[in-house]
DNA sequence: AAGTCTCGCAACTTTGATTGTTACGAAACC
DNA sequence: GGTTTCGTAACAATCAAAGTTGCGAGACTT
């Protein structure tokens, strides 16, 4: 896999479960199917399982699956668990005592904090089921 | 310097330059004031220079400045040069044929260029001439 | 109870992108 | 002609992300 890859698995993954909430899937065929590996997979999941949107089970027929009703949960609710952010411009770069850079770093942080709940908002308008639906 | 320097270095010594447009800065001295590399400054620079942002010279008393009035250049211009774009989920990630990962892309691209559009209006709204005048 | 299967987590290695550095040529000026 | 500057290529260093290994804990099967 490449960089920024967590999103990409994490939606592709909860997409699919959207399918058969009630499954219970592995992180070695979850990795299997991503192309990736299980420990990588239980990190990414791991966070969404902090945020509350799976569970996960161990012992023999453990795993993974969805914390509630795939039609509750948005490609938003995916992005906030992730804990990513908008890349903003480097703020301690010059972290100097530059007048021009302080007033630069105000006007791009609000910026990008408009444009992050914009993107927010938006991603909050599809839900998993609604992904799993429109492949078929 | 960190990550994703390239557009903090660029807006810098651009609000800069905004101050006195008629100067000529050097790599040299924009390194410093920056705390880089001057060759680091001139592949940066140079990108803004290939967008008719600014103008350089060599020789004896060569140097950069701007191509054009601070006030007619934007904080969008400046992004725009340097050909970044915001970080989508990445692609190709698992690009086997599967319905879900294309639904997904198609849904999430969409949503990215979107955000993509709102950040560049929004840094539109902005000169450097404004970024220098609110550092006084 | 033993064995097997799963996740949880910590430590380490690998990889890839970005930045920094060195070196040398070309253009301009004194 | 010598000095100063940018232009560019090649190489090294840095750093964050991804991948790997190893071991422990919980849960089910027999």
């Amino acid at each position: 896999m490449k960089r920024n890859s967590r999103l990409s698995l994490a939606l592709h993954t909860l997409s699919h479960m959207a399918r058969e909430p009630e499954r219970l899937r592995k992180s070695a065929d979850i990795a299997a199917h991503a192309g990736t590996n299980p420990v990588v997979v239980r990190r990414v999941l791991g966070s969404l399982r902090q945020a509350g949107l799976l569970v996960s089970e161990a012992g023999h027929a453990g795993g993974w699956r969805l914390a509630r009703s795939p039609q509750d949960i948005t490609l938003a609710d995916v992005y906030l668990a992730l804990d990513e952010r908008l890349a903003a411009p480097d703020i301690d770069a010059g972290a100097h005592d530059c007048r021009v850079e302080h007033a630069l770093l105000d006007r791009v942080s609000k910026v990008m904090e408009e444009v992050e709940q914009t993107l927010v908002r938006k991603l909050s308008e599809t839900t998993i089921l609604e992904i799993r639906e429109s492949a078929d």
